[in-house]
DNA sequence: TTACGTGCAAAGGCTTTGCAGTCGG
DNA sequence: CCGACTGCAAAGCCTTTGCACGTAA
């Protein structure tokens, strides 16, 4: 979960200003704005997320620009778009350098996610696919079910069945 | 890919029929013929692509409907639903009985979606999941990239740059 | 100054819901 | 007959687009 530390936070914004220089592009206080908050979020937010909260921070970002802003970001390569498949996306900050790839847990109860890593899993993915003649570019592996919070309470029956 | 042999789909036709008439649920003609599209079906058809060839076959069954039953198969664990992450759902019939649990690759290029298994792949993620205390119910492997079709030929960049 | 960004609101794509009419058991 | 289903259309969500106005460089 930590993601980004203090001032790690601080290289990416910079890293995010010189990008937008190098193509041309307007370095405007709503980009500012957005990169800062995805940056600096511990957790997965999702579009409305980071909108409360820069709205919380005084920054009434438009849901346009906010859109556009995170395409930018992903696009760039700062930023990693994730569709754990309610609907919505969410974003995290893309590994500072070299970020090993991480996989999710997703709490079908509370929606939060966790992460973890494991190479193995990866090379046997990228093993798999060769074996099929398929080529490989990237992958998404999710877990689904109850975290250590919600694993405890008892609920009635979960609304959700989703992933295969 | 082959799924549903010629008539296994018929035993899970009788099955869906069984099952109706346990939960003392009407058994309409639009509930049996989405059932069977969906049996018959190799792919992993989209609720579109489901309505459409129902149309075809002279069955206009409502949009409305259509969800509704796929939700009734779904709950049911005749059918299992996917999200590729698209903004829709694609369908296909769940095992027959006990079938492994199968992962997906997902041709960036054309949306193809061929399928494989790794038992090693389930085993390590549930002991993944136990380690940090997380309890498994489900989980998803999707890795994409390119079929062996379209990584032949020479197109522009990808469209699609997603997953995790 | 000028190209690009911003915000609002409208439009889009998929899914869900409300409701009158219909039908299975 | 009655409860559940069906289909249509309206409404909901999330995301994208069009456009007049604003602003970084």
């Amino acid at each position: 979960m930590p993601r980004p530390t203090p001032d790690e936070a601080a290289a990416l914004a910079e890293r995010f200003r010189r990008l937008l220089r190098d193509r041309r592009l307007p370095v405007t206080r709503q980009r500012l704005a957005v990169a800062a908050e995805v940056f600096r979020a511990e957790d997965h937010p999702s579009i409305v997320d980071l909108q409360r909260r820069l709205r919380a921070r005084g920054e009434a970002i438009g849901t346009a620009t906010l859109y556009r802003t995170l395409d930018l970001l992903v696009e760039s390569g700062l930023v990693r778009r994730h569709d754990f498949g309610k609907g919505f996306n969410r974003f995290e900050t893309a590994a500072a350098s070299a970020a090993p790839p991480h996989e999710h847990f997703v709490c079908q109860r509370c929606g939060r996610v966790a992460e973890f890593t494991n190479d193995r899993l990866e090379r046997m993915l990228r093993m798999t696919a060769d074996e099929q003649r398929f080529q490989y570019h990237a992958h998404r592996i999710e877990v689904h079910g109850l975290c250590a919070e919600c694993r405890g309470r008892d609920f009635g029956p979960l609304g959700d069945a989703g992933a295969s």
